[in-house]
DNA sequence: AAGGTAGTGGGAAGAAGTGGGAATTGAGAA
DNA sequence: TTCTCAATTCCCACTTCTTCCCACTACCTT
């Protein structure tokens, strides 16, 4: 199960540690591929390899399943974690999510986020600002 | 697996390097066929083939498949790839695929598209704009 | 306080990508 | 046929980026 908050720094040679609670659970080998609201998805392999079975079941014939195909797997990159736990990052995967010196990996039960520090922070405000109105909403529904 | 995206450049003898990723699984010798939405398709051999025999089982009728074979099929060119793992544009597909000197090469499971910088960055970026549906589509395939 | 560990940084060797010249081939003209 | 010119192919060399390795620092634990 991967959860938790850590905030790393991307070196000048695109590096990025990887946090120690993750590296068991992600193995020796991973994917990050561009994910939704301008951050990284990255995958176990294992994951990984469920989602594309799924990928290849979608026509090919269909423009939006064209698009969709490409916007998945040529934003997807095998890699390989290094000696000491850290991660090379593409450039652009880098550029795709705007990553600075100062990046966030939020663990979201099977999959790791990536995100720029800044960009993180402000999503995170927005959220919390509708968390308490969300907390009444499923309070209303016996949720909570 | 054929996944990712990197720019390379076309010389001035229409010579292009193919990514070091890609090279194991594409084997010695390829095919470069006219794609969709005005890029190039290049596959291994093996998928070449299989993807001939899919076209093959289109219905044999109808004329508008008959041109979509005939599409893919006279466009294609068997390409060996050089000592240092370059490949040969024919001027007909360079041409098609309205190549400038950058070049985008993105993996997309079972074959890797070749497209201009321009074009792959204005399309990218139409496909961007949709994440939204993309998401949903994600949701439906379980890969969120 | 000391030892260990996680995260970070940098130097050097090697490889990948690129460019250009030399050799070879092929077509066309004399 | 033979010569010439152009185009393709092969090979070598340069440059930049990547990869590997080692070292440092900060923090946590004992």
């Amino acid at each position: 199960m991967l959860i938790g908050e850590y905030t790393h720094s991307l070196d000048t040679k695109k590096r990025l540690s990887l946090p120690k609670k993750f590296r068991a659970e992600l193995g020796k080998r991973i994917v990050v591929t561009r994910g939704l609201d301008n951050c990284l998805f990255m995958y176990p392999m294992s994951a990984w390899k469920e989602t594309v079975t799924r990928l290849k079941e979608l026509s090919f014939a269909q423009a939006d399943t064209r698009g969709f195909n490409r916007f998945i797997l040529s934003g997807a990159v095998e890699i390989d974690i290094d000696s000491v736990g850290r991660i090379l990052v593409p450039d652009f995967l880098k550029e795709f999510a705007g990553l600075q010196e100062k990046v966030v990996l939020a663990g979201v039960s099977d999959r790791v986020e990536i995100w720029d520090e800044k960009v993180w922070v402000g999503y995170k405000k927005r959220i919390e600002k509708q968390a308490d109105q969300m907390a009444e909403k499923l309070g209303e529904i016996g949720a909570l």
